[in-house]
This record gives structure tokens, sequence and C-alpha cells, in this order.
DNA sequence: TATAATCAGTTACAAATAGTAAGTAGATGG
DNA sequence: CCATCTACTTACTATTTGTAACTGATTATA
């Protein structure tokens, strides 16, 4: 009668994935590194936890910061080897959306 | 100069998926229907919220509710067609997580 | 020399969400 | 009548998010 114990390390990867925006950051850096105001851009996030989860997923070695000191100063965030090797979960995630995901569930203001 | 935009589909999937125990209640119904208390066991979620995403989780068509009128009542919760085609993307993020995440990520406690 | 603009954040505070613990309801069993 | 079981609710506190204004370094414009 032993409760079935969720692994720990899909349990660590799913407080990841599973916390809000940085499943979005993720999939926005896939392709190129971006800048943070592309990123509030892009994304719709405040640049308040833009922040907070940029300096989170660097902790957790996924995003790297990179500071090219022209004028002004331009600052990159790009996927280390361990965020870009999330590719393929984010190419089910789209996949399955494709599939199951209908346009009507997307809408959010049409008053 | 227009900025990426993110197609609507992947970013529903993503406000579902990237809610807090969301991804794990799907993972723990992945293999077999479960009833309210055994969920509440293995994931360590409150009954309060599971309860909350469990009626979110139904209203988006992932999973089913089954009242079994036995005495006491037994209720099931068990994926749809929908809630299953996840599967691809729960065994990548297992798969990711084991290639990824070290031992020492999970830990919690060590005072 | 002011004034304004750009980028990458930070700060202060209000609003929403999550966590905790106790309580409820319906059906038995003693 | 009281206790027990399961599946939730409720009331309340703590944490997280969202909003909007602000900082600081550097340079362009009037």
């Amino acid at each position: 009668m032993k409760s079935q114990e969720i692994c720990p390390r899909f349990e660590a990867a799913i407080s990841l994935l599973g916390q809000r925006w940085t499943g979005l950051i993720i999939h926005q850096l896939m392709d190129e590194p971006k800048r943070f105001g592309q990123l509030t851009e892009e994304i719709g996030i405040s640049g308040r936890l833009l922040s907070e989860r940029l300096k989170n997923l660097e902790g957790d070695g996924l995003v790297e910061r990179t500071v090219h000191p022209e004028t002004p100063v331009r600052i990159e965030y790009s996927l280390t080897e361990k965020g870009a090797s999330l590719q393929p979960v984010m190419k089910e995630i789209e996949r399955w959306s494709q599939n199951w995901i209908e346009s009507a569930e997307t809408a959010e203001s049409t008053p």
C-alpha cells in the first residue's frame, strides 16, 4: 500500500518548467540570443519578473548572460547546453498544442 | 523590426503546463486512474489546490471524473484522450531530467 | 550646459494566487 | 448517538505576481 513516489529529478524538472514564464523564456531563447527589452516585448512579461526569472535560470545553469560593452550597453541572454537540450521538450509541447489546442481556446478578449 | 510573435496555441499549452502542480497531476494520472486522497499523498499538494486544479483540468478536457457509488463513495480521476496525448511531452521531460538534473539539485532540507 | 533619450534593470506597493488547518456532507458501523 | 471514511470547502495567512514609476550610466540634441 505504499504510495508511488515521484522521481526527484522529474520533480525538479517540473518545478522549473511548471513556473510561470519560464517555459516561454526558454522557448524564445531557443533559436537565438536575445536582449532584455526584446524578451519583455515578445513575451509580455514585466521587467521585474523577467529579471527575477533570468537570474534563476542563470543560477540553474540554463541561461547565460553576456555583456557587450558598447554604447548603449547591450546584454544578451542565451541558452547554455543544458538549456538548449530542452529543445525536444519544447518541440513536443508545440506538437501537442498544434494537435489539441483549438483556436477558440487561445482567444482572450472579445468584448 | 517586428517582434517575433509567439504561437497562441503554444502559449495556451505553456499556460497549462506552466502552472504549479498541473504537470505533476497529469504525470501521476498517466498510468492509471487515481483517487483524490491518493493524489494528495503522492504529489504532496493540499486538498484545496488539488480540487481547484482538477476542476480546471476537467474544464480543459484533460481529466475525467468518475463517481463509483460504493460505500464510502469512490471517485476516480483519469486522463481523457487529450490528457493522455501529453505522454510524449512527459517522456521528454523525464528524459531531460535524467540527463541534466543532478541528484544534488533535488535535495532540499539538509540543515 | 541643460535636456532628453536609450538600455537594463530596481523599488515600492496593490492584487492575485498558494498554503494551512479546521470544518462540512453523506453514508455506514458499532 | 457517536465515530469513521472519503471527498471536498471554508476561512485565514503567506507568498508570488503585476503595475508603474524610478535609477544610473552613457550619449545625442537644443
